[in-house]
DNA sequence: CGACCAATACCACCAGAGTGGTATTTTGAG
DNA sequence: CTCAAAATACCACTCTGGTGGTATTGGTCG
């Protein structure tokens, strides 16, 4: 299939189920990828997954049965959704936290273990909604190369507004709200008989999202030794002692609700 | 309930229901436990769960989908079980790896989350089975203190000998073969291209089971600083960089077949 | 008002993971 | 037998998390 076919596909395509066909089998086959998918971002309702194209089993699984609850929540592509305002393509690492692989711990549960990259775009729909789009590359797999960036990049010129277009459309069916994480965090501490403050429970969500206490610290505008404590009184108040288990908690209890 | 009709109840009990039904009520109720479990254990077969009492859904619903399968793989009950001659009550922590707890990944993972403490038994029935019995107590709950062990060190000189005594009688229903942790990721690697050795196989074992580099030195006799070599040669065959990744790769991949 | 707590900041120390080396011995396949 | 790979050992370094302190400020509640 030649790329202005693709193209020519894309451009006429009306609704996300004929992008969808139009777009799967051309872009996982030209960037060899082993997944593909489309979600459609709320800044505060849960987000709905436009298209997956997940063939391994036990992978699709674990996404359907994770992202859209919780998975989400962690995922770099979603903070950074409404951080751009046009549109923005990207690799996953590029904009990741910085301890974001190795507190892999997520990645693996919501079924992303072996998605030794991806390279997606964000697109911003309006003020409170945005599009993503991402392929990934199974372990085993190089990482995507420049060439892919770039190309992808090209693509994505196209793409992104198309699929904005689309939806700005489409009135969402879906209206669940989605409490942020820090809230989850606030609400599972007080379930579990003690109060964490605010600060506390703005640490623990960046802590699950893959930031260092460093990172934390520039973020928030606070030190990162200051960080450190909040994060020592916070695991203290939940009787925890490491950030594992700050997932553990947040996997089976802050996602178990909402 | 008088703790000798307890006694006397256990001493009666004929099946490991008789024995589940004369324990649990007394003993959650004794120890303030927020679970408790029995499971019979095979050297080289999956384990048999004998009766669970886990009231919170959630857990009881991890821990049935994850334990007979590979968590048993990762509990240190189980392999103190086959160190031990006779029997031995202890402490989870006091027989757990010295990683095991910040490496929460796994047990997180299998449901144990919340377990801030357990106490059990273990005893041997013969060369290749044991049966284990213990009892958890969740987050927002005190740890098991000194008096609680002994007491329940007491217990077990009776129920101990007394459900092996049940067991032994009782021919294994399930004779399904369990390949051991480091044969999986054998097979795991080969399944992805690549062919890790022996030693980097026990290596990634030990790692996940909670051991520190140092603390698989000292078990397979030789230098912690050796185990960091091979740790390295085994990431980079994986194409990994971290032990939560490798974690990650065992729970989707490694627990996926056998 | 005084007691208390949240939030801030900073210091010092340790353990462990991860990464970059080098080098020797053992072993197994060709 | 030879050569390559595996297994062993050791060194040095960085980064981070986790833990133990101290101290100041500002707000809240009894």
């Amino acid at each position: 299939m030649d790329e202005y076919d693709f193209l020519g596909d894309v451009a006429v395509a009306g609704s996300v189920d004929s992008f969808d066909r139009a777009i799967t089998p051309f872009l996982s086959q030209a960037f060899h990828a082993k997944s593909l998918l489309a979600i459609h971002f709320h800044r505060t309702r849960l987000p709905k997954v436009l298209f997956r194209w997940i063939p391994d089993k036990t992978l699709r699984q674990l996404f359907d049965k994770r992202y859209e609850k919780l998975g989400f929540m962690v995922d770099p592509f979603f903070h950074r959704a409404f951080l751009v305002q046009d549109w923005e393509a990207c690799l996953l690492r590029d904009i990741a936290p910085d301890r974001f692989e190795s507190s892999e711990y997520f990645t693996n549960y919501f079924g992303d273990t072996n998605m030794v990259d991806e390279l997606g775009f964000v697109a911003r729909i309006d003020n409170d909604t945005a599009v993503h789009l991402s392929m990934g590359r199974n372990q085993g797999q190089r990482r995507f190369r420049t060439n892919d960036v770039v190309r992808f990049g090209q693509f994505a010129k196209i793409l992104a507004p198309k699929l904005r277009q689309i939806l700005i459309n489409q009135p969402a069916d879906d209206v669940v709200e989605a409490q942020p994480l820090d809230r989850r965090f606030h609400a599972m501490a007080q379930a579990r008989h003690t109060n964490i403050s605010i600060r506390e429970a703005e640490v623990a969500a960046l802590i699950v999202q893959g930031h260092s206490s460093r990172a934390i610290g520039l973020k928030l505008g606070i030190s990162g030794l200051t960080v450190k404590v909040h994060r020592r009184t916070l695991y203290k108040k939940l009787s925890i002692s490491s950030q594992n288990e700050l997932f553990g908690l947040l996997v089976n209890y802050v996602g178990a609700d909402a």
